[in-house]
DNA sequence: AAGATTCCGGACAGAGGGTGCATTATCATA
DNA sequence: TATGATAATGCACCCTCTGTCCGGAATCTT
């Protein structure tokens, strides 16, 4: 018996997950509909609603595999770092470099035009992320610890969105020094009077030179 | 000659905005159709189509209002305020208590069912506000402008959903002080091992007082 | 090679979006 | 107060999109 995939939905699906990345990139999620999708991977209309109840199915469909191969690139990238549990935001580099590499996918997804389903989808799998990189460095509960999760996520996505629409010619590093400067002092490291920045428990003021070490 | 609106038009724009307001808090943004929003407001089609282009005008033309509301109230508030030229965060305290008492109302344009117009509004509007709170503070331009803005209004913004949707018990002036730590000392001031966290240039370290004083 | 299964695609009804035109209410003026 | 001018209103129309159904075709198993 057929265990597999049969071959034609899989080619069917194939084409509709291209189609949609192609055409989000032109015009953006929300302003699509399924019969751009449809028009676009040259497939019938119940061939769609056969594999998918939406254009939003079909989205997330997509974000599945991106969930599965952005995990596998976590645990592998955390093998090779050798200091995991000291840095609470060692996922930052890693993403800002593949955020450079799909640049166009990245800025399609996040700036707004990727509709809110993406945004919030988004958000999970960089959740879960961050959730697991902080499980072994923080300690303190005084701020709970789903909020810091939140609070790291945004300022990661905020930090992505700036880069893209800003100063999208910036090196990834520039833009995660800048984003590690601001999530582990914040304001303080540069709100009027300095502080000489050196603290004997923690290795934060040492970001801006491992940066050049990885790049 | 008519200067003024007439009052006919004023009358559907309050009831257009009115039935927006309402059905957004039944069903969310995206969900809502303008048949439903002429439904609502008792008003006929090719009316609503005379004042507004699409349902996106007429939520625009709502935070037109509310951006001048909060203008004001921003600079009214800003002069009771002894020392605003020393808290780049002046603001947070007054748009937690205001979020407080319009809870229903925030938690709907906020939550993910306010759709993407709506965040990017109410992004657009906060950064105003900060960036107008940042201009007499900052000094050091290590961190472009606009990117610690927007991170202020991220971490502001993630602060306000996590509220509503974990902890909508707790009071205003527990989540400012929260969100205060957070954007002023980042992740070092719990991070592991804990520093005194006095600093005598600047008076961040006395914003959880400061918060019993005002309520 | 042939039956069974699964997929594909055109057709159909239902709903919502945006526009034009005749009717009606409101405003300014004598 | 009456009247012409102006502006808002509501109904009807056409178009596009959505979701579903059924006949035809391709694929898999034996």
């Amino acid at each position: 018996m057929p265990r597999e995939i049969d071959r034609r939905a899989a080619r069917t699906r194939k084409a509709l997950h291209h189609a949609l990345l192609t055409l989000m990139l032109q015009k953006g999620y929300e302003a699509l509909s399924v019969q751009d999708i449809i028009d676009e991977a040259d497939v019938g209309r119940s061939t769609f609603y056969a594999h998918y109840t939406g254009k939003e199915d079909l989205l997330r469909s997509g974000f599945q595999m991106l969930r599965e191969e952005l995990r596998e690139a976590q645990s592998t990238a955390r093998e090779k770092a050798g200091v995991p549990h000291d840095d609470p935001l060692g996922f930052s580099a890693t993403m800002f470099e593949h955020a450079a590499r799909y640049a166009d996918h990245y800025r399609t997804m996040i700036g707004g035009r990727g509709g809110a389903v993406t945004e919030n989808e988004i958000r999970l799998i960089l959740s879960e992320v961050v959730r697991q990189e902080l499980s072994s460095t923080l300690q303190d509960d005084a701020i709970p610890r789903d909020f810091v999760v939140q609070f790291i996520v945004g300022a990661f996505l905020t930090a992505l969105n700036w880069w893209f629409e800003r100063k999208p010619g910036l090196p990834p590093s520039t833009v995660d020094a800048m984003f590690k400067s601001l999530v582990l002092d914040g304001l303080s490291s540069f709100s009027g009077g300095r502080r000489s920045g050196d603290h004997p428990t923690t290795n934060r003021g040492a970001h801006r030179s491992n940066l050049k070490d990885r790049g």
